[in-house]
DNA sequence: GGCAATATGAAATAATAATTCCAATCCATA
DNA sequence: TATGGATTGGAATTATTATTTCATATTGCC
């Protein structure tokens, strides 16, 4: 008989837990600590890692043979695999959601693909976000009076849970919306003691970009979530912040700017809080 | 002077993105590489990491040297050490990120968190969804006359993105909103040859409950989004998805459903362009 | 164009790690 | 409790891999 070895991790898991009951002592010792601690047997040494599991590396070894690998270097071969599939840059899988859906591939391409771009986008922020500019655009937000919310069209939906969690943490805020045509008086009541969240991509709405230009000459800080330093909101705004959103089938996901968003809304909330707390003591 | 060395991936990234001009032809061709395919540092043995570079393992510890580290090795364990980072459960992240932004450890740390819901929101959906309950809501949704969107306060900003898309996509579409309070005129004109997609998730907002069955009564099909069986909009809804936002400091990630939402939208898109070809032929 | 400094290639060497082997131990069974 | 087979530990061996070295090539500068 000639033993299947398992190709993939889930293959192999579902092998070790069939014959658990079959396996001597320390194979089964062995075992239970892969499943266990999947990536260090990814990163160690046969040493290393029968030391932590507490055999011998022969008995590493022999517990790999036992599966069908020739050894204990085609057994890590599993698990490294493992990382790597899990890992596998979403970018890469996005090019090929974008592929796979243009060629009509039903629609659950399309459900990967905006997950995809979402993931992409949410990897993007956490590392290029600036610690130094969130905190000061919290700084800003924390000692407006009112907070003005500026967004239209495709950043309109990230505006509106802005407003909604301001509201949530009682902190005074305006949407800017245009229902009754009445942006300009609107925008007209924000004073240097106030602040506005002015959130634009492009192509840049241009009644955004026009409220976000009175609203600087009125001397009100603005913090901007836009997409690129060329973007006509960066000049008008005290802190600025440039959040690359992946895009598919035409929409882009909204993912990074929304937790960008929720960030500086309840870093103002918990900064409001400390002070007044300051304030009492 | 000694050399600060990178110990984590970010950190390395930014030092060679730092040195990229000053470094010789060999090396530069090996950084690039190492940033294009961390995955393969992180497993490869020097060689054949040399090899796939195109250059001599002797250059590829050199780079590491430049950078401060004492030989491959080292190098090395930055990039695998990325990988155990990545790959540590989002789940955990965000347990830790919570007690961490409870202990008040800044800004940053609520941001992070942020994205950590988000991440293990999109990651649960992308598992749990259904195929078919999704080819069944497009399908339902495509042959609408006009399709309602139903959502208030912190779902509100969904129906506002799907409402933006659907005019985008040329499809007709009605948002119900409340600012003139005539909601239930709107709710009024729904036919059972139109749709609705209504959000709602718990606390379910009572105006969002109450439309949807006045709709469902008057025979209107609806796909909704929410968060149990045992939500209300399930029983009123012809086709309905679960989806578990997970949230952070009291305010649910939107990305899980943001991206249900675009892909049911795209679909709808889809659906009606491949019908009024095949009319056409 | 010539010289020095720097960079590169290739092979030798050193270090590290996997595997094998054999003796010791354990365990089930008669 | 004696016996055979299976299991285990530990050291010896072998293989693999990182590193060093040195000769050669390239580059920048006078």
């Amino acid at each position: 008989m000639d033993e299947q070895v398992p190709r993939d991790f889930e293959t192999l898991r579902a092998a070790i837990l069939d014959r658990r009951e079959s396996l001597p002592k320390r194979i089964a010792q062995i075992a239970a600590y892969a499943l266990d601690n999947p990536d260090d047997i990814a990163f160690g040494t046969a040493a290393s890692i029968a030391a932590s599991a507490g055999v011998q590396p022969s008995t590493l070894i022999r517990f790999a043979q036992q599966l069908g690998f020739d050894g204990f270097t085609s057994l890590q071969q599993v698990f490294r695999e493992r990382l790597r599939e899990r890992n596998s840059s979403y970018d890469e899988r996005l090019q090929a959601l974008r592929a796979k859906a243009e060629g009509g591939a039903g629609h659950r391409a399309i459900f990967d693909g905006f997950i995809a771009a979402a993931s992409t986008s949410l990897n993007d922020i956490s590392r290029t976000l600036d610690d130094a500019h969130l905190e000061d655009a919290i700084s800003l937000l924390a000692k407006a009076q009112t907070i003005y919310v500026l967004a239209k069209r495709r950043s309109y939906p990230v505006a509106s849970y802005i407003a909604y969690a301001l509201g949530k943490l009682k902190i005074r805020n305006q949407l800017i919306e245009s229902a009754a045509g009445l942006n300009a008086e609107m925008v007209g009541f924000a004073t240097p003691a106030d602040a506005v969240i002015a959130i634009s991509f492009s192509p840049y709405a241009p009644a955004t970009i026009e409220e976000a230009r009175v609203i600087a000459e009125q001397g009100v800080p603005i913090v901007a979530i836009t997409d690129s330093s060329f973007s006509p909101l960066a000049q008008f705004a005290s802190v600025w912040f440039e959040v690359a959103e992946a895009d598919f089938a035409g929409f882009r996901s909204l993912s990074a700017t929304m937790a960008l968003a929720m960030a500086l809304t309840v870093g103002v909330g918990e900064k409001r809080r400390d002070a007044s707390r300051k304030r009492k003591a």
